[in-house]
DNA sequence: ATTATGTCTCTTGTATACAATACCACACCT
DNA sequence: AGGTGTGGTATTGTATACAAGAGACATAAT
């Protein structure tokens, strides 16, 4: 177990702080899949008491980052490849929907929006200067953008609790600068055919996008395995 | 607030039976939206400490079916019309998704499932002595089938998610006989294309499926909502 | 040697006690 | 009359106490 720390805020009940603490510290990896997640230990960590915890354990449960046995306690949710295959398909399809109905409900200044975060996505990269998580939270931002322009609160939910599942993985991917250049490239792609409302334009590169993206995380996760084996 | 029980099941955590009795006592309406949820009252009518109703309105928020303010309490979600639509756009989608799935992997054990649960709802509607709520989970069963045979465990989840959420609705919508003839030819053109692993037939009466659902569950909505304007 | 059993400890599950906050009612002031 | 303040009460938030189950280890029986 890494270390991590609360950010404490005034007036988010304790419960709330736990939660996004653990949760973020699961997505980036300082607590490690099949670690266990033990209330005491943590409570004292954390400086609460075990209530918030388990509370917080409670929702990162339905969330599906932590697997709950019941009377042994809570580990965190180690991801397979099939899980990673899973989630995947539905985000495929589901980007798909939004930057369709995007195409149909994206205001003028969503519009203005979307080229600001594209320009910065893309600045960030040129210029090399951002560090990674910079680079994700910036990819984030744009895809964001598009995902409000939908106007499906529902649909925005699902998606960005899909994309968390992958946070890790996609982290690693953005180290790779081998795939900037075709990054830049499709984003430019997708905020052409989005302003143009031309949603066949951007089915096409959409489905390219997702399907990069899941080359490159199932390469990587591969890639771990292997070496996780080796270890053995 | 209606009567509600819980069902005491030794070997799962009080936690877990609250959080199913509380969901299922909002889906079938018996906790009405807008309705607050008080701890002390809960703990008192369920027989149980105030914590395992905390643990158990934790996850019923991150599910989104009750709404917390803090230090204020929790009270059910009500649902808009808004709310419903978008739940609809986005099980469209993904019914498609399953659907498609289901006829590139659907096992021979898995076929014969379906023709016995489509013979299942047909004569259950024939015969017309089935109550409603028999009706639905024979529905429910149905596509179950294909749900499973897409083989994605994620698109399972999420998807008998957000039809839970519609459970009210869709239940109403089963006690109006003149869908029947309806259900019936589409329940029977979905598993024939199915079997035949036909997408292009699927995608098309899949469609036509989820959008008669939409217009009778809106339909229904609406009616509701003029009623309660009626009332005031 | 292996399996069974019992005890000890660690951890979770549940209940309760205590603290802090929000809401409501009533009175008071303007 | 209307707004504002103040206290009391109801309810949530957090900590802790107590109960019970699961795992580990040791010891005894076969």
């Amino acid at each position: 177990m890494q270390d991590f720390e609360m950010k404490i805020n005034e007036y988010l009940p304790l419960r709330d702080v736990v939660f996004n603490t653990l949760r973020s510290a699961i997505l980036t990896g300082k607590l490690e899949p099949g670690e266990r997640l033990m209330e005491i230990a943590l409570a004292n960590k954390l400086g609460v008491s075990r209530t918030p915890i388990r509370e917080a354990i409670r929702k990162l449960e339905l969330e599906g980052l932590v697997i709950m046995t019941p009377r042994k306690g809570a580990e965190v949710a180690r991801i397979t490849e099939k899980d990673l295959q899973d989630v995947l398909e539905v985000r495929e399809s589901l980007e798909n929907l939004a930057t369709e109905l995007a195409c149909d409900r994206i205001s003028d200044e969503e519009i203005e929006e979307l080229k600001i975060r594209n320009a910065a996505f893309i600045e960030a990269i040129e210029k090399g200067k951002a560090d990674f998580s910079e680079l994700a939270e910036l990819d984030v931002a744009f895809h964001d953008v598009i995902f409000n322009a939908s106007k499906n609160t529902r649909l925005m939910q699902i998606l960005s609790n899909l994309r968390e599942q992958m946070y890790r993985y996609r982290l690693e991917y953005l180290k790779n600068p081998e795939y900037y250049g075709m990054l830049v490239k499709e984003h430019a792609l997708i905020t052409e055919a989005v302003i143009n409302r031309d949603k066949d334009a951007v089915k096409q590169v959409m489905d390219r996008h997702i399907m990069h993206q899941r080359d490159a995380v199932l390469t990587l996760i591969r890639r771990q395995e292997e070496e996780r084996n080796r270890k053995q």
